[in-house]
DNA sequence: TTTAATTTTTAGACAAGCCTAATTTATTTT
DNA sequence: AAAATAAATTAGGCTTGTCTAAAAATTAAA
């Protein structure tokens, strides 16, 4: 049994790993967590002790199979929770990740079985997120990011790299959504700008900052 | 904002002093949320600080305005989400009570709100516990138990006073649920048994231990 | 109304998680 | 390869919420 704490740990670990491949430093994770760096050793030594990671001083760290598990069943729960918000409840996708961070601690198995049953058993998130099901498998996504698709392709949105209110928002403005097709109508070689034929409608123009953190499942010409 | 053992505090005076109607004891306190009463008398002084409280030594406890409806409002997400895990979720009445004892602390006026709203604005819990309405406002319920009703009347089950799994399992195992109709046929001086009619049909005997804690709204005749 | 029993509080400790400041190890630069 | 820089760890402390044992206050009994 692990602490609320120690949860935040392991997730955190989790998806540092799960991006870069490597073992991940006291920094990365004392940023992720916000906490000092002191006290990411201090919890580092905590989790070695209870074989949740793999952690020599000064080497970084990784997770155990017990500690991934632990980590994924906390994404898995989150992301279900989400889902609930959202599709239930009507909460829009930038308003549940705080809410969400709470009730992804809730001891439960038979309520997280229940919940994924009665939402259907989503594949993802509000955000594109994939959702492990219950042994801990996730699906692969196949996504690139926006950014890096050539002009005159076409891709179906079907993620966010930035999942903050703010880049949130700003997609829900431009109109935006998950499942819209997505072709290159212009690239601005200077600014690596683009523009865009959102569900071959409205064209609009967006920046790299925005283009880098839409993901796209590619689709063919 | 109060911790998540602060709010169990509050939540337990609140019960007790609701149940006695006078000041609680540091005994009884600690009793209630399963504690020392060293432990106890350390956390009245903390909730005595931050106005909770109305607390002098050695002379018991009761809840200020503010703790009071700090009370309340966990009481209220309590029971919301135990109305969702039986009604949505198909979780059986017996079973939802540690799931909402975490539950109860997830802090969101959003979500409390959202998910009364999607659940219908229920007026009492699963097990027939009224839920406190938005402004803290708890709806009277003219209960009597069982064992004070007179051979020859009838009431309907509205609530239990034992709320644990035993005695909710018993009932299932009775046949005896909310809503039913309940009629007193024959009762024993001496051990204070009786016999009853549910819903017209099976007759049982029940004990008094059992009488005692199954609550009824009176009916005529 | 003094003594005995009970209740409550104080004293002193401890674990979890966090902090800052100082030190040690690793990495980069020259 | 030595010096400078950056990263990580240790040392020492703080708060929250808990504990046990001892002391004080209240209540009940003789």
């Amino acid at each position: 049994m692990q602490t609320l704490s120690e949860e935040n740990y392991l997730k955190a670990i989790w998806k540092l790993v799960e991006n870069s491949g490597v073992a991940v430093s006291t920094n990365e994770i004392a940023a992720s967590v916000q906490t000092s760096p002191a006290s990411v050793t201090d919890m580092l030594k905590k989790l070695a002790d209870k074989k949740l990671i793999s952690y020599q001083r000064y080497r970084g760290v990784t997770l155990s199979a017990k500690g991934r598990s632990v980590a994924i069943e906390v994404v898995r729960k989150h992301r279900l929770w989400e889902v609930f918000l959202v599709q239930q409840l009507g909460f829009k996708w930038d308003e549940v990740h705080d809410i969400a961070e709470q009730l992804e601690h809730i001891r439960s198995n038979e309520l997280t079985e229940k919940l994924d049953k009665y939402l259907g058993f989503p594949k993802t998130d509000p955000h594109g997120d994939p959702i492990p099901d219950k042994t801990g498998k996730i699906s692969e996504l196949h996504q690139i990011p926006l950014s890096k698709l050539e002009k005159g392709k076409k891709g179906i949105m079907t993620g966010v790299a930035d999942h903050s209110t703010q880049f949130l928002q700003l997609l829900d403005k431009h109109g935006i959504h998950l499942g819209d097709s997505i072709e290159i109508k212009e690239t601005t070689a200077y600014d690596l700008s683009i523009a865009i034929a959102v569900n071959k409608k409205k064209t609009i123009h967006i920046s790299n900052s925005v283009s880098k953190n839409i993901m796209v499942s590619k689709n063919k010409s």
